[in-house]
DNA sequence: ATAGAGTACCTATCATTGATAGATTCCCGG
DNA sequence: CCGGGAATCTATCAATGATAGGTACTCTAT
C-alpha cells in the first residue's frame, strides 16, 4: 500500500530507495513550509529533479504520500522513545516519557498534526503504517503498567493529559515550552489520583484490585 | 474582514444576511461531508442557487469563509455555555463546563478543528472572530478563578486537561462519550492537584504566593 | 415616469492542482 | 549487440480557487 514495491531487491532497489527517501524528506519540508494540506507535487518533484508525474512510481496518489510520511513519523517517535535512557524507577520513567513526546509534537508540529490529528481529508493510514501507531501505543500502555497503573480509564484518562499537553503546546505556543514544562506537574497529578483513587476504594472495598506497589518519587 | 460590508443596512441587507447564512449552513455541512479543508466551492455555490462566482461577493475567499464559519462557531460556543444552567457550587459547575465543552467537540468534529486546531494551511482568524475566542477563554477563566484557581500554570494545566479530552474523544471514539464521561473524574483530579500543591506549598512556606482563597467542596 | 446608481448575479476565462496515457530514455543480462 | 523492463518524460485531463467584465433588477432622485 504505501509504496509501488520494487519486484525484487536488485541494484536498482538500493538507489531507488535513497530516492524514496529524499523525496520524503523534501516532503516534510515542504509541509513544515506550507502546510501540510499544502503540499504541491509539483513543486515536490522539483525538489528531487523529477517531474511530478514521475512522483507516481514511488507513490500511488498524493494520499499516499501521506501514509508514508505517517508511517515515517510514526518510525521517528518509536526511535525518539527507545533512543532515551530508561531512568531507574517507573515513574520517572514516565514523567520522561510524557516530556519526550510533548517535545516530540513541539519539535515537528505538521508532523504531530499528521500523526495525531486527523486532519487531511480523505486520509486513512494503512494497516502496516497503523501497526507502528499500535507499538507506540502499547509501549506507552508498558510504562503505565510498570508505573503501577492500569484499568481502561484510567489509560484514557492518561493519553487525554498527554495529548492535552501536546495540543495546548503546538497550537498556543509553538517552539515554546509552555506545556513541556508541565509534563512533571501533569504526570505527578495524575498519579497521585489514581494512588487517590485506590486508597479511597481500598477502604471501602478491603480488596484493592491492583498489586500494592512502590512509591517512588 | 469577515464579510464583504453591505454598505448600508438597508431593506436588501435582510435578505444578503440570510442568504449569508444559509451560505455558512451549505459550507457546514460540506464540511462535515467531505472534510473542512475539502469544501469545494462550486458545491457550495449549487446548494444556495448560485453559481461559484457569486459567493465572492459574500467572501472575499476561501479563507474569509472559513473566517466566517470560525466566528459562527464561536458564537455557537457561547451560546451553548451562556445557555447552560449553572450549578449552585463553583466545582460541580466547573464540571459541567467541561463537559459541555468536550460534549460540544464531539457534537461536530469539524467545527472542533477549525476551532481548536490550526488545520487549514494559511488560515488565521481574523481579530474580529478571534475577540470571540478571547471571550471564550475569559469565561473560562472566570469559571476557575470563582472555583479557586488561579495561577498562569494552573491555567495552562486546566487547559490542557480540556484539550486533551476533546482531542481523544475526537480522534478515537467520534460519537461516543468514552472521554466526555471522563469530564467529571478529570475536574476532580485537577482540582485535587491544585489543592494539594497549595496544601503543601502553605505548610513549606507560610506565605502562599496566591490571596487564600475559599476552599469549597 | 424615468435616468442613474448600485446591488446581485451571471458567463467566460485564468493558473494551479492531482491524476492518467502514452512515448522515450536508460541500463543490464543474454 | 540487442531486447526487456524500469525510470522518467511530455502532453493532457478534470476540478479547483480566483478574476474580469457584462447584464438584469431595484430603489432613489429628479
Amino acid at each position: 500500500m504505501t509504496t509501488i514495491e520494487a519486484t525484487t531487491t536488485d541494484r536498482r532497489g538500493q538507489r531507488r530507495e535513497e530516492k524514496w527517501a529524499k523525496i520524503l524528506a523534501a516532503a516534510w519540508f515542504l509541509a513544515q513550509r506550507d502546510g501540510l494540506a499544502a503540499i504541491s507535487l509539483r513543486d515536490l518533484a522539483g525538489r528531487v529533479e523529477l517531474r511530478q508525474p514521475s512522483l507516481y512510481a514511488y507513490f500511488e496518489s498524493k494520499l499516499d504520500l501521506y501514509d508514508a510520511m505517517f508511517a515515517d513519523g510514526y518510525r521517528q517517535l518509536l526511535d525518539v522513545v527507545r533512543a532515551h535512557p530508561s531512568k531507574t524507577g517507573a515513574r520517572p520513567a514516565l514523567v520522561d516519557f510524557v516530556r519526550l513526546n510533548v517535545q516530540f509534537a513541539t519539535d515537528d508540529i505538521v508532523r504531530f498534526q499528521l500523526l495525531f490529528q486527523r486532519t487531511i481529508p480523505g486520509f486513512e493510514p494503512s494497516t502496516a503504517s497503523y501497526a507502528l501507531a499500535l507499538e507506540f501505543v502499547a509501549i506507552a500502555g508498558d510504562m503505565l503498567t510498570a508505573a503501577g497503573v492500569s484499568g481502561a480509564e484510567n489509560l484514557d484518562l492518561f493519553s487525554a493529559v498527554v495529548a492535552g499537553l501536546c495540543d495546548q503546546q503546538v497550537a498556543n505556543d509553538p517552539g515554546g515550552d509552555r506545556w513541556v514544562c508541565l509534563a512533571g506537574p501533569a504526570v505527578e497529578m495524575f498519579l497521585a489520583d489514581v494512588d487517590r483513587r485506590n486508597a479511597s476504594s481500598a477502604t471501602r472495598a478491603p480488596k484493592p484490585k491492583q498489586p500494592s506497589r512502590e512509591k517512588q518519587r
